[in-house]
DNA sequence: AATTGTGACAACCGCTATACT
DNA sequence: AAGTATAGCGGTTGTCACAAT
């Protein structure tokens, strides 16, 4: 299928996003909505190509984004998501509100990978097949011109990892989903749910879950059940990490913590006993 | 004070899936 | 049915700030 280049580069800016660019960005969003993103540079005057503007409105534009201080129940959050769904970053920031797919994968490669990695206990990850055409001559060309060899690539944490959980998850084909029935265009008021004020979008994030008004949480409640998690021990032996209780068979979960119960609901389904089909049909029902 | 190394994260890239014509 | 546009995903790279030397 042949596909057209999303824009053509030529005179286009790159690079980091300027607060005009922003600004263009986000009256033009706020008239216009989103969409359209190919054409929305050149309506919104901007030298960016669609793909970049998309980018930058969905990770750090859209109001509902909260930014930075990821907090320790997210974090935890992140790391069991990750061991049961591997780098399905989308998924797991679906279930992380007010985060983004990209920012979870930044803070997992930057923070978290390396303490899975030093304890050999890095999670189920689900590698992408190797790409046949890769990061080609002119992209080295490129490096090496920049900054010059500022620094040693890092290693990227998913990658060339021995996979080494101790559970074994099934992981339907990964699928586009629309991770929460929230759609991101639409203004489901995360921030104001979560966050009170556009000003606790500049860290003092407010980590405490507890009591949100989200429209799934209702579906969590119904999902219901005491899973007795028998068996399922998930990232044992990082010592280090602040948070126990990572075997949730001995944490004392809060009941209304949200994020709590939704990993519960995950856990459940990694139940040895469990029907594999039931399994499939809850994949299913989460990509769907 | 200058240089080098490292961590963090924003941005880009190539790809696939889906919707539309 | 086939081609194209668009949206979205995950991997990778570039750049900046700061720490260490």
């Amino acid at each position: 299928m042949g596909r057209a280049p999303c824009c053509s580069k030529v005179g286009l800016h790159r690079g980091p996003w300027t607060a005009r660019e922003d600004t263009l960005l986000i009256k033009y969003i706020e008239a216009h909505g989103e969409g359209h993103w190919r054409s929305l540079p050149k309506k919104a005057g901007l030298l960016r190509c669609g793909k970049s503007c998309r980018l930058r409105w969905m990770n750090y534009l859209r109001p509902d984004i909260k930014r930075g201080n990821i907090g320790a129940d997210e974090e935890d959050l992140i790391i069991r998501l990750h061991s049961l769904l591997g780098n399905r970053w989308s998924l797991i920031a679906g279930r992380l509100p007010g985060r983004t797919d990209n920012e979870i994968k930044n803070y997992w490669n930057t923070h978290l990978s390396k303490r899975f990695k030093s304890h050999g206990t890095e999670s189920n990850v689900k590698k992408r097949a190797p790409r046949p055409t890769d990061r080609d001559p002119k992209k080295r060309e490129k490096k090496s011109n920049g900054n010059g060899n500022k620094k040693q690539k890092k290693s990227s944490s998913s990658r060339g990892n021995e996979d080494t959980a101790e559970i074994k998850v099934h992981l339907p084909k990964a699928i586009r989903i629309t991770s929460l029935p929230i759609s991101r265009n639409n203004s489901f008021e995360y921030n104001s749910v979560l966050s009170g004020s556009p000003a606790s979008q500049q860290g003092g994030v407010d980590t405490e879950t507890e009591d949100l008004q989200v429209p799934w949480s209702s579906e969590i409640k119904d999902a219901g059940g005491e899973g007795d998690c028998s068996g399922v021990v998930i990232n044992a032996g990082d010592e280090d990490h602040d948070h126990e209780g990572v075997n949730e068979c001995e944490s004392q979960i809060p009941k209304d913590n949200m994020l709590e119960k939704l990993y519960k609901e995950y856990l459940q389904l990694l139940n040895p006993e469990e029907d594999q089909a039931q399994l499939d049909s809850f994949a299913e029902s989460l990509w769907a």
